[in-house]
DNA sequence: GACTAAATGAGGTACGTACCTCATGTCAAT
DNA sequence: ATTGACATGAGGTACGTACCTCATTTAGTC
């Protein structure tokens, strides 16, 4: 019944605790067969390596690095928070974590404090960037130092990264249109669709699955060409307001970006307010106020704090080698409404 | 930089290894003042004790229960798929668990099967059971003997229980009713309901917290009384196609507990099947099928590998007498529709 | 069969903590 | 001053694994 240890496979393959050791942490110097024997061995009495004793006996301390852009949106405020908490309790489990912030829309300033990283003092890092050349450089360069990388977020998929911890944004988009569809009904009325830049593949993503939607199931909904606010506050507030003014017909605004300020400045005292269907994605204090004060209908969002934990878990599992539990790593698409909101 | 050891905390407090030992076990024989000399020590350089190496050093196997009931209600079996993949990695963190299973709406064997388990082998419960006096009592004798108690899903508020992992089941019905209201629009027309039990504590909390926001919000919503389905799949087809067949007016349905089967068959082939808004909980096979087949309309529901996971972080960490990170422990009440299924 | 290189074994220490025993210290009551 | 009770110290072993050294065996080559 007991967990069996190093020293059974040692018996059950009548080798010695050395030599399975050596297979364990793949040491040269076993021949083929020997290997072989051991890792049937191991197979057959079920033996699973205690990775907290592993862990004691290597004074194992994995440094993990995080890399964020110091963009204006509060939701990526809201990212730093999540990993500040779970650095706290991350002595538990042997993490060190840093975070990195590089200036938005700088990918020299992100390509730089990347270089600075090196297989010596960081075990794994988590990427949250757009994917430009000179990233997908940086990031192949740190591949090949053999520093494990997930994409956190935003996927960076022509990359070598090793995990992409975040939604399917496709089908966020999908999602938000879906409730925006219904939650409009039969009347219809047009849509102003909100988005941060058209470089962010997220942003895209969701427009575009948004799009699918409306287009099979929503043919009554008029979808307005995108805005690019570019998370700057003054410039949303003008377009939002003058759109508003123009468009009598306009029945629901799509916010895609990471940032609703603005658009929530605007709405909060307009007097088309109790008829406009709002519909935006992350939970921040910002929406979350706009949910709770009925401005806002739903807001479609990932769990940070699963986001950040999870990346982790993978981090550390890419670092060891071992494999990861896809299951528990799939990160929701929430909804949050008024009545579910924490 | 390095983490502290029992060892500086001995050096630092001015007392050899072994006191150091005593005061962090609990042990007798330490003076009042050393222990306070100690915890100060501790205090000011931050140890904290390496769980994993205690856990190691004594050998310690978490023996941990479920019990569950064998309702024919399909969330059930997904519980339980839920606890299977959790036991499959709980080596990892030397948990071992157990499933104990009752006949459904009989608090005898309940009770019986409580009664067999004792603090020796037993480090902690997680139960799913309505809140009867029998139970109550077992669970008083269980808690008399220091074994940890979490209700699972349901809660049992009168009882000592440790802590209640699960959702609040009024906002769960307040999120139903807020999707109900919004879906159905300006039109309104009448909703059914469907219970199991109004026994269950979740299904009357769901009902309440339903009626609580179509009061508020949705005015020109009828809401139906609840009908009793006790679970029995014959009797639920009766009574849904015969008020189909006789209220014209409902445009809804709310299925409150935890089984949708015979509501979604009487629904799959129905002439009413598309102008019907249906709402339902728990993601299963059943209602996962019926979303993606565009027949239910929203499920809120809970995830029940959450549910697991933190059932047993709770029962390790009372089990051990250490505090619980609360927000770590919140379940979400989820929103799941056509476009964020998983 | 002698030589060499590679493979394996034997045995140790260490990680941080738990838990044990035995010796020695302290203090107050007698 | 002696006794006894209690507090504390010293030092050990153990948990399961990693990693080290050195000796010994084995396989392959000539």
């Amino acid at each position: 019944m007991a967990r069996p240890t190093v020293n059974d496979v040692a018996r059950a393959a009548g080798v010695s605790l050395a030599t399975v050791d050596r297979v364990l942490n793949a040491r040269a110097g076993v021949r083929e067969k020997t290997v072989e024997r051991v890792n049937a061995a191991i197979e057959q009495i079920g033996y699973v390596r205690d990775v907290t004793a592993a862990n004691l006996a290597r004074q194992r301390l994995y440094q993990m690095v995080f890399v964020l852009p110091d963009a204006p949106a509060l939701f990526v405020d809201t990212l730093r928070d999540a990993i500040a908490e779970a650095t706290s309790s991350s002595l538990a489990d042997r993490t060190e974590v840093r975070i990195i912030t590089f200036p938005n829309g700088n990918p020299h300033a992100l390509v730089k404090s990347l270089r600075a990283l090196n297989a010596d003092d960081t075990d794994g890092v988590a990427i949250f960037a757009p994917e430009t050349p000179h990233v997908r450089d940086a990031i192949a360069r740190l591949k090949s130092d053999g520093v494990p990388i997930v994409a956190l977020v935003s996927d960076l998929p022509n990359t070598e990264r090793d995990h992409f911890v975040g939604i399917d944004n496709i089908a966020a988009g999908r999602t938000a249109g879906f409730l925006m569809g219904k939650f409009l009904g039969k009347t219809g009325g047009s849509v102003m669709v909100l988005v941060s830049s058209m470089q962010a593949r997220d942003n895209v993503e969701r427009r575009l699955g948004f799009d699918q939607v409306m287009a099979e199931s929503f043919r009554q909904i008029e979808v307005l060409p995108s805005i690019e606010t570019h998370d700057d506050e003054g410039a949303t507030e003008r377009l939002v307001t003058e759109m508003l003014r123009n468009r009598p017909d306009i029945a629901g605004i799509y916010s895609v970006g990471h940032g609703s300020r603005a658009l929530v400045d605007v709405l909060r005292d307009h007097e088309r307010r109790e008829s406009m269907t709002l519909i935006a994605h992350e939970l921040t204090k910002i929406t979350r106020e706009a949910l709770r004060d009925n401005l806002m209908d739903a807001v479609v969002s990932q769990d940070v704090g699963h986001i950040v934990r999870s990346a982790l878990r993978v981090l550390r599992a890419k670092s060891d080698g071992r494999d990861i539990v896809h299951s528990q790593e799939r990160i929701r698409i929430e909804i949050v409404v008024r009545e579910n909101l924490i």
